[in-house]
DNA sequence: GCCACGTTTGCAAGCGTTTGCAACAGGCAA
DNA sequence: TTGCCTGTTGCAAACGCTTGCAAACGTGGC
């Protein structure tokens, strides 16, 4: 293994003079410069990360501390964080904080210490004080999705975003609107759902509706498990609701293959809604709430680089606009006539009735 | 910061002892060893791992090699791996290899020197001259896909399944198949989709079939982009094909949005076959092959680990079963009276005509 | 021709571990 | 009692870089 050893005596320098010429710090002669990076190039030296960062006292490693890859969004999110920090010269570390144990293993023992020069928590809230004892470690903290008076955020305004689509399906007629929430099994109330869940029912109320406890239930986020919600619910209620609110596409995907099971057709006899607009949205024609997953990514990972860099301390929360998306999902409610039950058109791919 | 040291120092031993106490070596005699985790616990210590891995040699980190993370498969692929290494005290390290240049890049600088202790590749192949020069650096090398004479490999025996999914149309009965492959743009051959290639021509061939150029398209893999492959396909051909084969579920996704834009019913004018068994397959009926991305990817990341912490060097190939999953997607064709060119039924979501 | 000054370079002390080797303590057989 | 062996421990030398400080080296102004 060649070492900058090796490269000082090749170029005729001390190590000093490699390790600067290298990093290009700038009280470094040019032709000296030129030499040692010729002496580098001949030699194939690469330096030793482990060696640099121990001698630095930087780990050159940011940590992202998120739930889960499983779900589009967290993978999406996830890909762009890590485009930021490979550009800017840090490894990314992940940190799954899937429940309510791990969180509690994670503030207890943070596990980053030594291992990383900041930290991007996604979605993932913690109180005042936690963010203190976070940040009490010496590492740069920014968060994408909660805010605090502590530490600086990028997210959207999830609140809104909800709202403006019970807006949507209270504009097109419905007042029979479910609500598929993305919360059970979850470790602690993520930011985002939260605020989505605040927004539908503060639209519900401006509407004047309400939302009966049989016309709402709760998934894990997956499809799978938004189909056995969205038996429940249908279960449940004498009349199916006409609109049904999902906190995510992939949760919407789940619910209209049950309706259509059902022998409910979308959006003629249910209307359904999705959120995040992922990347099949589109194709599979669901009315849902765009958000910019890559800016929120990109700004979040490199808000944490310049915190880190510079040790800015300013505290400033960063919401990107969303976009209400309305496609063929949602429809005005259609008279209250009996419903046709017939059987699910077999061999229609989310075929319709 | 706590070192080493002042854990010495509290346990009244050398930081030697400590050392070896913490990582559980055996010489170390038990009430020593308490005492010097109680020191540690105490003192609230946790060792530097830039220290460690100088002063050992190791990078305590592996490398995943992979094409973009932009896929369902990548992302998912990524994330059992991430938990298989951290599990086994590793750090992944990410390397994005994403067209040509990015690979002649990879393989000329070798950016994983010093900085890993083994390379996962997926799906990403090389010659066996190349194979070589990765493993001339020093670090372990096994793929997920690529099988080579020089380096073990997990995968999936993309040829038959691909193989299976026509087999299953020319049963239905159809004689006007259709490819969207999945290459273009691409930097090379992935292994996986090269295979899935032949395997339908095999099967084409087998059955006494043709694949003329007009009934087939290159995708870059996302849906967006298969809708434009599909349009190609429609607008080339006098007859529309009676079944489209697609190379990942994501691709048919997008060329089933476009059938029903056309007016075509899917599966009764067209049947549509996807390739992965994404989350969303099953909810949207879409008739697939499964692949066991979880088991693939945990067993690859397993036996690199395997090999980093043993050096063994037995070349084993591991090739894991596909299944093939029919829905609602593929029917047998109908006879072929002209079709109605209906408008797409707007407001039908994936909506059927 | 001298001096002060800015630029470039080298010296050497870390950074916090791991690990080969030697030392040491007891226990046991001779 | 002595010698040997096993099991524990400590010493000290790496590991390969970064960086504060001081020295060396011009340079231009006087």
């Amino acid at each position: 293994m060649v070492s900058i050893e090796d490269v000082a005596h090749r170029a005729g320098v001390s190590v000093a003079t490699v390790s600067r010429a290298l990093r290009g710090l700038p009280n470094v002669a040019t032709d000296t410069r030129l030499r040692v990076e010729a002496a580098a190039r001949d030699l194939d030296y690469v330096s030793s990360p482990s060696a640099a960062r121990l001698a630095a006292g930087r780990t050159g490693t940011l940590g992202l501390v998120l739930p889960g890859l499983g779900t589009w969004f967290g993978g999406r999110f996830m890909a762009y964080v890590h485009e930021v920090w490979s550009d800017a010269g840090f490894d990314p570390l992940l940190i799954v904080v899937d429940d309510h144990s791990d969180r509690d293993r994670f503030l207890r023992d943070l596990p980053f210490r030594k291992r990383v020069d900041g930290l991007l928590l996604l979605d993932i809230p913690f109180g005042d004080d936690e963010y203190e004892r976070l940040a009490g470690t010496g590492v740069g903290v920014v968060t994408a999705g909660p805010r605090s008076a502590v530490v600086p955020s990028v997210g959207i305004d999830d609140r809104s975003a909800a709202r403006s689509i019970v807006e949507h399906l209270v504009e097109l007629g419905h007042r029979d609107i479910a609500l598929l929430d993305g919360s059970i099994n979850q470790p602690f109330d993520y930011t985002g759902p939260n605020e989505r869940k605040i927004g539908v029912l503060e639209a519900l109320d401006a509407a004047g509706l309400d939302l009966p406890d049989e016309r709402r239930a709760e998934t894990d986020w997956t499809p799978g498990d938004a189909t056995v919600a969205m038996e429940r619910i249908l279960d449940r209620c004498d009349e199916p609701p006409t609109a049904v609110v999902c906190f995510s596409d992939e949760i919407a995907v789940g619910a209209i293959s049950v309706l259509r099971q059902r022998g409910y057709s979308v959006p003629r006899d249910v209307s359904v809604t999705g959120f995040d607009d992922h990347d099949l949205a589109r194709h599979l024609g669901l009315t849902t709430v765009h958000q910019p997953v890559a800016t929120v990514a990109a700004r979040a990972a490199d808000r944490l680089v310049q915190l880190v860099a510079t040790g800015e301390s300013e505290v400033r929360h960063e919401v990107l606009p969303t976009r209400l998306v309305v496609r063929e999902s949602t429809a005005p409610p259609r008279d209250r006539a009996p419903v046709a039950r017939a059987a699910a058109s077999v061999g229609e791919p989310g075929g319709a009735s």
